[in-house]
RNA sequence: GGGCUCGUGGUCUAGCUGGUUAUGACAUCGCCUUGACAUGGCGGGGAUCAUGCGUUCGAAUCGCAUCGAGCCCA
């Protein structure tokens, strides 16, 4: 398009953020965000992460995800073959809660499948909300990748993974202390158990025994008929004499043993602790060390079993306050005193877990292998690695992937109803659900045909751990491209998402899932706690766009802080954000029709200045962004927009552009057409939609086609800068005299060691402007001694002090004088230092000596104002 | 109890491979309607760089300790 046919009256004065970006959304054609699987460009694979679908997509997701478009744009600009993939991460507990809230149902009261189909009916409505929000915030998602754990596409591969496991001797199925929420009726992963601590009471207690009663003290009465032994420090030398005899449980009257172990903590109540199977994960350490039997007191929904004897089927609770009361009774309570413990919460109900011994399947967890393989990621920021690390070492046993529920894959594996022989499904059977289909074959073992399905589920982690093998075509039918480019994620899933992703592409396809893994911080509201709804912090992403634009929002994220660290939501970023673009349209508006393309003009002093300027911020902005630091990109292209471009050069060369046709015009309209081009581009990965409306107004191109700004090589412009500060300093000049800023002045003699040219100096200051160089015929006088440290420091060292001190209490003239003479003499009471005159640095003053001018002295020039007519 | 990160004008932050004048934004105050923009321009005020000790000629920067905050975990 021309842009002499956009005369400025026809650019509106205000920037309709609503109405462009808007328009935009509509018009943009998605397909070329799609990834060219049979490209031979460099592939760029993001690793997206696959939200949980509630229906709401939360700011902290759209943080992540303006990461991750910043990425993904600017890497197709670069060349890249990049897929920006979406996925969703369907299957879990609070989906079947909603379900159940929805049709007031409890999911026992409907068939397994029917409830399945209720939970992905609700699912996909919310993946349908979710999907307009990603867009309205100008994501370049590769929608042609997208996946959906829950379709029966994505969970046979989760399934498939699991069979391979199984027959590489990864899976195993055993019985097994677990995780186990009461409430919810299931076992859960070390990653899904919280801490909180709580007042309870540790109960003192005695233990029949020949060599007399034997105190023990314990904050879990209720599991007194779950005690299997009795441990006491080696060298306690109040309870030693017990060691390896054996004592009576009280109330239930049984013997158990006394062992020795180094753990115990003497200090601690009595000095001697009850192992019970099991009241936390020391006593499950114990067990397995000594070999201790199993009694299980606690059943799978939280009531006592036959081995609590007459308090079989009372709550946990109910159980402890009986039988404290039996105790006391009975006087084997002797005291009690409160305790402060952390205990172990279900992440999503909140009710303490217990630890049962469950038949459950379990991955197999090789340390080494994951520290080895996170050595060969890049970490961003670095630091995040030492938390995976830090985990890796801390987990007492295998990663259970069993789970008691229905809205998740399934495990395909039945039982033999003859022998009880597991069999695993081939993986040319599935997908399948064990609750629906029979298996293709007899019992290995038996020959029955008679089978019970698994109706356990798979952990819904097994689904997402595998998103990076997904996106990089395993099993597709696509040659492999894994290992994946990147992997972005928040800090607080590192110990699970990242963690068994890793695990999980080490087992099956032998590589590290990702060449970088860029971790991001989380959102705090503004009142500087982590967003969230309980905390009443929480802002939607919508009622940003809303009010200021897709564009205003996406400048707070990238300004907001830097990658890794969390990041406050501030209303005041986005509306600063939402000034900027104001900012930018007024620039076009002014640039719209000067921005003019033509061949074989020479630019001159100020547009060689300006191209050195964009030149610089077009490499301090590629280099921000190989680092990831979009804060300081985007700062930087913020800077040359507005502090050079607007607010120097094109005051500059305004003189040029409303003067006659001819070269310098034309120069000034080819730069004004240069910086805007680059501007937009180094804009568009950042905000999509103003980049791209003054991009096709400008050019006609759209910018998402377009590449990456190649740097000019220019070298630095001394005289452009200088008539760039001659420009400022006479604005300033003005300013402080109270005169309008196209007052002319009676004339500017500028002062330098540069042959400057004139003409937009005189245009900028409405004046006429002489060039010497040289100094003026001015006295100036030196006032201020200022001693160069890096200079004086390493020659004097701890006489430096003293130097500086002395140096400043001398008259500055005389140093002055000294230094011109090439060395400068302070004197140190007994001796005399002799310094390089580099080694200090004089400030001067002028005196107008009577003449009628001000004088503005600069640091490569003097100005000479003439005040008189 | 452990690990990680971090304490810089009123608020948020840059600097942190040591050099005496600590960056920017927002807020605040003053001046200015000039042919893109008052959602603008120019300028001013405002900081014991959490505290203490140490290393050094010299510390916001390095080390140790203390206090405080956030996150992850036991």
């Amino acid at each position: 398009m021309n842009p002499e046919a956009i005369p400025m009256s026809e650019i509106s004065k205000e920037y309709d953020f609503k109405q462009i970006e808007e328009r935009w959304v509509g018009a943009w054609d998605e397909s070329i965000y799609y990834f060219d699987w049979n490209s031979s460009a460099p592939q760029y694979i993001i690793d997206t992460p696959p939200p949980y679908p509630t229906g709401n997509f939360h700011i902290g997701n759209a943080l992540n995800w303006c990461y991750i478009d910043f990425i993904a744009r600017y890497k197709r600009m670069r060349g890249y073959n990049v897929m920006f993939p979406q996925g969703w991460d369907c299957h879990g507990l609070p989906t079947e809660v909603k379900v159940e809230e929805i049709h007031g149902i409890t999911k026992n009261e409907v068939a397994r499948e029917e409830f399945r189909r209720l939970c992905e009916e609700l699912t996909a409505k919310n993946i349908a909300k979710m999907r307009v929000t990603m867009k309205r915030l100008g994501f370049s998602n590769d929608w042609s990748n997208e996946y959906v754990t829950m379709m029966p596409e994505y969970y046979s591969k989760t399934q498939r993974s699991f069979v391979r496991m199984f027959e590489k001797g990864m899976i195993y199925r055993e019985d097994h202390p677990v995780n186990w929420c009461p409430r919810c009726g299931t076992a859960i992963a070390f990653a899904e158990v919280e801490y909180d601590s709580r007042t309870t009471t540790l109960n003192y207690l005695r233990f029949g025994s020949e060599l007399g009663d034997l105190e023990i003290a314990t904050s879990r009465p209720e599991l007194l008929a779950a005690c299997v032994a009795v441990a006491v420090h080696p060298e306690d030398e109040k309870n030693r004499k017990y060691i390896g005899t054996e004592v009576r449980v009280p109330v239930f009257d049984y013997s158990v043993p006394v062992i020795a172990d180094e753990v115990v903590d003497p200090a601690f109540g009595t000095g001697v602790v009850m192992i019970c199977t099991f009241g936390d994960k020391q006593d499950v350490r114990w067990w397995v060390e000594h070999h201790l039997p199993l009694r299980q007191a606690i059943d799978r929904a939280g009531r006592m079993t036959e081995a609590a004897g007459k308090f079989a089927g009372l709550k946990i609770s109910e159980c402890k306050d009986a039988i404290i009361e039996e105790m006391r009774s009975l006087g084997i309570i002797y005291k009690e005193e409160p305790l402060d413990q952390n205990v172990g919460l279900c992440w999503r109900c909140k009710t303490p877990i217990e630890i049962l011994s469950e038949r459950q399947w379990f991955v197999k967890i090789d340390p080494d292998e994951i520290i080895k393989t996170s050595a060969e990621i890049r970490w961003v920021p670095d630091h995040m690695e030492t938390r995976l690390l830090n985990w890796t070492g801390t987990m007492d046993w295998d990663w259970c992937i069993s789970r008691q529920r229905i809205f998740a894959t399934p495990i395909p594996v039945w039982y033999c109803r003859a022998c009880g022989e597991p069999l695993v499904a081939k993986e040319e059977w599935l997908p399948l659900d064990p609750n629906q289909t029979k298996p293709l074959r007899p019992c290995p073992a038996c020959g029955s045909e008679e089978f019970e399905p698994e109706t356990d589920v798979l952990d819904t982690w097994m689904d997402s751990s595998i998103s990076v093998l997904n996106v990089t075509g395993w099993l597709s039918g696509h040659e492999p491209r894994y290992p994946a480019q990147l992997r972005p994620q928040g800090h607080d899933i590192i110990r699970t998402w990242a963690f068994y992703t890793i695990l999980r592409a080490r087992a099956l396809v032998g590589t590290r899932p990702w060449d970088s893994i860029l971790v991001n911080g989380m959102v705090l509201g503004e009142d500087g706690h982590k967003m969230s709804k309980s905390l009443n912090n929480f802002i939607a992403p919508e009622e940003v766009v809303a009010k200021y634009g897709a564009d205003a929002f996406r400048q707070w994220a990238a300004v907001g802080g830097s990658p890794g660290s969390d990041v406050m939501f501030r209303w005041k970023d986005v509306v600063s954000g939402g000034r900027f673009l104001q900012k930018l349209w007024s620039m076009y508006r002014f640039a719209a029709p000067h921005a003019k393309r033509s061949d074989d003009v020479a630019p001159n002093q100020v547009d060689r200045w300006l191209l050195f300027e964009l030149y610089l911020t077009i490499e301090a902005v590629t280099e921000a962004m190989e680092r990831f630091a979009f804060d300081e990109a985007f700062r930087a292209i913020r800077s040359f927009a507005w502090d050079e471009f607007a607010d120097n050069y094109i005051e500059l060369v305004k003189a040029r552009l409303y003067g006659p046709d001819g070269s310098e015009k034309r120069a000034a309209q080819t730069t004004i057409y240069a910086a805007i081009e680059a501007l937009t581009s180094l804009l568009a990965p950042f905000t999509p939609f103003i980049a791209e409306e003054i991009r096709t107004s400008l050019s006609g191109e759209s910018v998402h086609a377009a590449s990456w700004p190649e740097p000019l090589f220019i070298g630095p412009q001394p005289e452009g800068s200088l008539i760039k500060e001659v420009a400022a300093a006479v604005r300033r000049y003005k300013s402080d005299r109270g005169m309008a800023l196209n007052a002319p002045l009676a004339g500017i003699e500028v002062y330098s060691e540069l042959e400057l040219e004139t003409a937009d100096l005189a245009g900028s200051t409405s004046s006429t402007v002489a060039v010497k160089r040289g100094l003026p015929e001015i006295e100036t006088r030196a006032v201020e001694v200022k001693p160069q440290m890096k200079t004086i420091g390493p020659v004097f060292k701890e006489k430096s002090g003293d130097i500086i001190r002395r140096l400043k209490e001398m008259d500055p003239e005389e140093v002055a004088r000294m230094a011109g003479a090439g060395k400068v003499l302070v004197d140190l009471g007994g001796e005399v230092a002799e310094l390089a005159p580099e080694a200090v640095k004089i400030a001067t003053e002028t005196l107008s000596a009577g003449r009628a001018v001000d004088m503005i002295r600069l640091p490569a020039a003097t100005v000479l104002i003439r005040t008189g007519s």
